[in-house]
DNA sequence: GTTGAGCGTT
């Protein structure tokens, strides 16, 4: 199992769209598009599950830093995610 | 616009 994060993502891109773009280089356990909670814009990055490791270096190589809607799309392993259960207005 | 919650009042 891969995560597998890709940033400066296409606007008008859904999760759909991002899941289809991995899952023509292997299998996508799932998809996930960032977006604010209460306007549901997308804020640009999401992130991508693949069970396969090879198939998942393969959509990173392959999509990784590759010309879309005019700009360069970054896609690499994600980091662990923030623990955030505390709330949101810590600090 | 670049590393994930959620959207209600404990």
């Amino acid at each position: 199992m891969v995560n597998i994060y890709a940033g400066n993502l296409a606007f008008n891109m859904t999760e759909a769209d991002l899941r289809n773009m991995f899952e023509a280089h292997g299998k996508v356990d799932r998809a996930s598009l960032v977006k604010d909670s209460m306007s549901g814009d997308s804020k640009g990055f999401g992130f991508v599950e693949m069970p396969n490791d090879k198939e998942a270096k393969a959509a990173i190589a392959a999509l990784n830093d590759m010309d879309t809607q005019g700009r360069k799309m970054t896609v690499n392993e994600a980091k662990p995610k923030a623990d955030r259960s505390e709330g949101r207005d810590r600090y």
